[in-house]
DNA sequence: CCGCGGAGTGTTTTT
DNA sequence: CACTCCGCGG
């Protein structure tokens, strides 16, 4: 243990040791957290506990893995430690416990799209289109049936606060929530919120949550802060026996409000665990000084009184962060290719480098640049490649071998024949619905359409290549043989079809690491599998590691030697949909703060004036969280703007003269008027 | 009833 | 500008 002692600060120490009861460790930006957890596991199973009874909760499945191979090297004992994200662990449970809930054998995973598939059937299915009044759209109504099971409340909360100018139709929505619920139920279909409401209910039954606690002794949450009030009831149930729990957050990195994150869940966890003990971990280990002056400065701007002040550990007081001005957004991303070339030239990594952003699109002239330079990278956020057309396509053929009640997926495989639109799948839907296996399905509603319409010919060949997967056992044969069955539906739909078809084959690659097809899809909507290296048609050298491209939300935990921060412009960043809510801009705020973070020696802000939206072209406004004195006074501020544009580059960027609304001198004004 | 094309809308973050 | 929805022609 004098070990221990060697590789921790005391707090650090008292966190790691702190084995039973109730924990709660605030863990500031770069404080060491991921050491806690890592050094925690360690000591426990060193302390002879058994690995298998440690259960270690995180938001994405990287980060658990990351933190559980990092143990695993010190003692390879603590390979058996479990651990994953509250959802994962929630698919696990309800596979296991299926009967007792009254769950079926087998049941799918939706993804986003394929609930806001249902939901909209559902209004169909209610005939709630008004002729008179406007109906919300699917996107809407799915984000308030969500939102009142994440936040635990009620629609007409919800209507309330977000959507007034719908609350007439309160008794509809919550009709639609009702028949929503059904609808699953009925096609054994599970979306991301029914995970987390069943296995809380799952742990409601006290013989099952008597098992669980006694498989699992010790349960341990990182990024407390984002959890919502569903998981924060998991977490209880599932120390309710032995008390055993420690959470680990930060209130100030809260960052997904918008999904139900309950930031007082980390607040409020002395109040609802008693005798619980506290440690802060305030000293910084990651960035330079002059960065965390910066960082502290934005906690200073907050509504809210994050109670911290990060102290460098370093002795390097480092660069002052620095801030730089574009005219438009390809200069930015020019400038920027070219400084990230540079310094990688001079030695630092690309992979030791990231460029961070608030929404994906900012990135996309940057993207460009890297192509064209030649500067491999790896884009994290945004939509995610098993979000595309052609790879839902090829997956609900699965979907439908797996689960066959699954109308969504059927719904899909059927529309892509030529023939069959929405009125004809439905009736084909409604006959498949009488059946409850495939191979009957296959056999008698098949057969049914078999000669008389035009669109017969196609069913038949779905018919046939279903019942050949229906045999094959092995997923890579399974796969294969849709793929050769969905080619030439790909090649007619989609004039890139080349290629989606090199997607096509690396999901092949992924397939064929599975032995279920049922956890296969189950992973696949809950834990996406990265988008893989983007480099268009250049092939980075097999040990060249890409450059990161990241939402601030996907570099939660991450950290870099230089960071980017890109696009830092009002209506951007803070975004313009947040500026009129307080609680929101405080969540862009404390985003802000993550952002800057992840930085350890170098931070490079940056902004573009011109932007085009909507075809109108408009001048933005530095962002407010950066427009202050005391941020600006912890900056290194850069030359403005391009000193020398000249008309040629104006017309070179493909500015439309005419709608200019300022012209180069008021431009030019009205940047420098900030300082 | 399918499927195409035009009009209109609204543009974020993720399990 | 990209995606969705609606209306019309085949």
């Amino acid at each position: 243990m004098n070990d221990l002692k060697a590789k921790l600060n005391p707090s650090q120490l008292e966190a790691v040791q702190a084995i039973y009861g109730p924990v709660l460790v605030i863990a500031g930006a770069g404080s060491g957290k991921t050491r806690v957890i890592e050094y925690r596991v360690l000591n426990m199973v060193q302390n002879n506990i058994d690995p298998a009874s440690i259960l270690l909760l995180t938001f994405t499945r990287e980060a658990s893995r990351k933190m559980l191979a990092r143990a695993t090297a010190h003692d390879s004992r603590c390979k058996s430690v479990d651990g994953g994200t509250f959802h994962s662990f929630a698919y696990k449970l309800l596979k296991r416990y299926a009967k007792v809930i009254g769950f079926p054998e087998s049941f799918s995973i939706m993804d986003e799209a394929d609930s806001l598939d249902a939901v909209q059937r559902c209004v169909a299915a209610l005939n709630l289109f008004d002729g008179e009044k406007k109906f919300p759209k699917k996107d809407t109504l799915k984000s308030i049936i969500s939102g009142v099971i994440n936040k635990n409340t009620t629609v007409g909360k919800i209507l309330e606060k977000e959507y007034p100018d719908f609350f007439s139709f309160k008794d509809d929505i919550e009709n639609l929530g009702k028949k929503y619920a059904e609808y699953k139920i009925e096609r054994n279909l599970l979306d991301y919120d029914d995970l987390l409401i069943y296995a809380k209910l799952l742990l409601e039954n006290e013989i099952v949550r008597k098992k669980i606690s006694e498989r699992y002794k010790f349960i341990m949450v990182d990024e407390y802060q984002d959890t919502n009030k569903l998981q924060a009831d998991i977490a209880r149930s599932l120390s309710y026996s032995h008390n055993n729990i420690m959470v680990v957050g930060d209130d100030a990195q809260s960052i997904y409000g918008f999904r139900g994150a309950f930031h007082e869940n980390i607040m409020k966890f002395p109040e609802n665990f008693d005798k619980c003990k506290i440690i802060k971990l305030e000293e910084n280990y990651r960035s330079t000084q002059s960065i965390l002056d910066l960082a502290n400065s934005v906690l200073e701007n907050m509504q809210n009184k994050y109670s911290k002040c990060l102290v460098s550990a370093r002795q390097d007081l480092g660069e002052k962060p620095q801030i730089q001005f574009f005219s438009d957004a390809y200069r930015e991303a020019e400038w920027l290719a070219a400084k990230i070339k540079e310094l990688c030239d001079e030695g630092l990594d690309l992979a030791d480098q990231a460029v961070l952003f608030r929404s994906s699109y900012i990135s996309i002239p940057l993207q460009a640049e890297l192509s064209k330079k030649g500067i491999p990278y790896q884009v994290f956020g945004g939509l995610k490649f098993y979000e595309t057309a052609h790879v839902k396509d090829l997956m609900s053929h699965l979907k439908v071998i797996s689960n066959p009640k699954d109308e969504l997926g059927w719904a899909r495989v059927l529309m892509l024949l030529e023939g069959i639109g929405p009125k004809t799948s439905d009736k084909i839907l409604k006959d498949i619905a009488s059946y409850s296996t495939l191979a009957e399905i296959l056999e008698k509603s098949f057969e049914g359409h078999n000669i008389k319409f035009k669109y017969s010919p196609n069913i038949r060949k779905l018919q046939q290549l279903l019942k050949y997967v229906l045999e094959e056992t092995d997923i890579g044969n399974q796969f294969s043989k849709v793929l050769d069955y969905y080619l030439p539906i790909l090649k007619n739909k989609f004039d890139d079809w080349n290629l989606r078809l090199n997607d096509l084959e690396t999901l092949k690659q992924i397939s064929c690491r599975y032995d279920s097809l049922e956890d296969l899809l189950a992973d696949f909507a809950i834990e996406s599998p990265d988008s893989g290296v983007k480099n268009a048609e250049y092939t980075p050298r097999e040990e060249e590691k890409p450059l990161t491209l990241s939402t601030i939300h996907s570099a939660k935990g991450l950290e870099w030697t230089n960071v980017y921060l890109l696009g830092l412009m009002d209506g951007v960043f803070p975004v313009s949909f947040s500026l009129g809510d307080e609680d929101e801009i405080e969540e862009e705020h404390r985003l802000f703060y993550v952002a800057v973070t992840r930085a350890k020696n170098n931070l490079i802000l940056s902004l573009h004036h011109e932007a085009s939206r909507g075809g109108i072209n408009q001048f933005n406004k530095i962002s407010r969280f950066v427009d202050r004195a005391n941020i600006l006074s912890k900056l290194n501020k850069q030359a403005i703007i391009d000193p020398d544009i000249d008309d040629d580059d104006i017309s070179s960027c493909d500015f439309d003269q005419d709608t200019v609304i300022y012209d180069k001198k008021s431009l030019y004004n009205k940047v420098t008027r900030i300082f």
